[in-house]
RNA sequence: GCGGGCGUAGCUCAGCCCGGUGAGAGCACCAGGUUGUGGCCCUGGGGGUCGUGGGUUCAAAUCCCAUCGCCCGCCCCA
């Protein structure tokens, strides 16, 4: 440990990286807004209580990932570890219910998890996310997960399959957890330890073990679909045959099961191959019970969430952007120099002059380095004159001219 | 939380197995080659507690132990 190095987990951004995060934080707004969804904020810090009634005590998110404090008042607080518990509280507590019946929110920020961090998975981290409450029906599962599918697209994010599932009702659920709880209890002594753990504690995840002894008994295993009822079923076919018909690679995989407790219906998981063990970079699905679960009315929601660094790691690259548009070099003659770059400034170029007292040599150097397209030589013949040198880094011309027309120079210089 | 791999200049890495020649290369950075001009080229230069601490040894970047960090798998999930 040491305390000139960023906490385990978490990174710093570098100027350099900077231009894919805004890439990404640019198309979900964007995309977001084009589907009628608007933006909501919420504190990084909430109750610890809160995650335990959402997420469910048997997720080891909040068992052993949760960072956890008491604050001076005595109140024990915890940093979000996800961003969905946060927005239903506050979607009760401001009682968004009473002045729509259907509400459209995307959030963009922060979580903390005390895990193992590994490639695309760090102790801080950012989730995008969607939800959608007021509507029981298929069709506002389709447009959240199109929504993500949009921003993929638009991400340039092509590698990707969705896989798609459905728990039913809250009734199906656990009838199916009492059917898998009675099929691997027979093979109990067979499973990997931690299988036998969650068979007490969270039977559904056994099916995504990748244990290879856990194998053979899951495949075995009964599945979801055998369990549901004809309306869970009618949903769940709406959902896959309308994605289905956008183009949505979709993919049907009954052994999906995600880790948060509240989902109902649909569940749905955003995969790439190209991410290792990590392979996941967004999931989501349909929670019915859970505004009511935290004293809310009975409003039905659906949502998504995608993992920010994940979604880095398979977008496409962004071009370099250029730091300024104008570089003011000068030899010597510093106060004038700083006249031009503040009257480029005023007129609302992005300007810089060199704070090194460097050779003109240098200067130039680093104009061409910052990308800059235009480079204003302050000399002190010309600068009698009224005027200063317009060079254009691209080709190397170059013209003298007087101060008056230096905005118009630079103007049309830019625009060549 | 468990298992494995790796940590040498800002970056990518060689040297480590077979301890001992002044700790290196490429890129990047700085300066000069142009009295007032970038990108290419040439010349020179700066920069390293060899992750950290301890041990073995006459001698450790090189061997041993611990620790921190990164990476991979388990786990978890975005």
């Amino acid at each position: 440990m040491s305390e000139l190095q960023a906490v385990r987990g978490m990174h710093d951004v570098l100027p350099e990286e900077l231009p894919r995060w805004r890439r990404v934080e640019e198309v979900c707004r964007t995309v977001s807004a084009r589907f009628g969804y608007e933006e909501i904020r919420t504190p990084i810090v909430e109750y610890a209580a809160l995650y335990s009634r959402s997420v469910g005590d048997s997720s080891d998110i909040v068992v052993k990932e949760m960072y956890t404090f008491t604050d001076r008042g005595g109140d024990l607080l915890a940093l979000r570890p996800e961003l969905t518990a946060g927005v239903v509280r506050a979607f009760i507590q401001h009682r968004l219910f009473q002045r729509r019946s259907l509400w459209r929110l995307w959030y963009y920020g922060p979580a903390f998890r005390y895990e193992r961090p590994q490639k695309g998975r760090y102790r801080l981290f950012h989730q995008y996310g969607a939800e959608c409450f007021g509507s029981p029906y298929p069709e506002s599962d389709i447009e959240v997960i199109l929504l993500a599918a949009a921003i993929l697209r638009e991400l340039g994010i092509r590698e990707y399959s969705l896989q798609l599932n459905t728990l039913g009702t809250a009734d199906v659920r656990s009838r199916y957890r009492e059917a898998l709880v009675a099929h691997f209890a027979a093979v109990r002594d067979h499973l990997s330890p931690e299988s036998q753990q969650r068979l007490v504690r969270n039977p559904l995840r056994i099916l995504d073990s990748k244990h290879p002894s856990d194998q053979p008994f899951i495949e075995q295993a009964p599945s979801i679909l055998d369990f549901l009822d004809a309306e869970s079923r009618q949903h769940f076919e709406t959902v896959y045959t309308a994605l289905q018909a956008e183009g949505v690679p979709v993919e049907l995989n009954p052994r999906l099961v995600r880790g948060l407790d509240y989902y109902t219906h649909t569940v749905f998981e955003f995969v790439s191959p190209r991410l290792g063990a990590q392979n996941a970079f967004g999931g989501g699905g349909r929670y019915d019970g859970l505004v009511e679960s935290f004293g809310g009315p009975p409003v039905p929601g659906v949502g998504f969430a995608f993992g920010v660094e994940r979604l880095l790691l398979l977008m496409l690259d962004v071009a370099a952007e250029s730091a300024v548009d104008v570089y003011v070099a000068t030899v010597g003659m510093m106060e004038a120099a700083r006249a031009v770059v503040s009257s480029l400034r005023a007129a609302g170029y992005r300007a810089v002059g060199d704070l090194q007292r460097r050779s003109l040599k240098a200067q130039m150097r680093e104009a061409d380095r910052l990308g800059a397209r235009v480079a204003v030589i302050v000399g002190e013949s010309e600068w009698q004159r009224r005027s200063v040198i317009v060079r254009l880094l691209s080709d190397g011309t170059q013209w003298e001219c007087s101060l008056e027309e230096l905005p118009k120079n630079v103007r049309q210089a830019l625009s060549r």
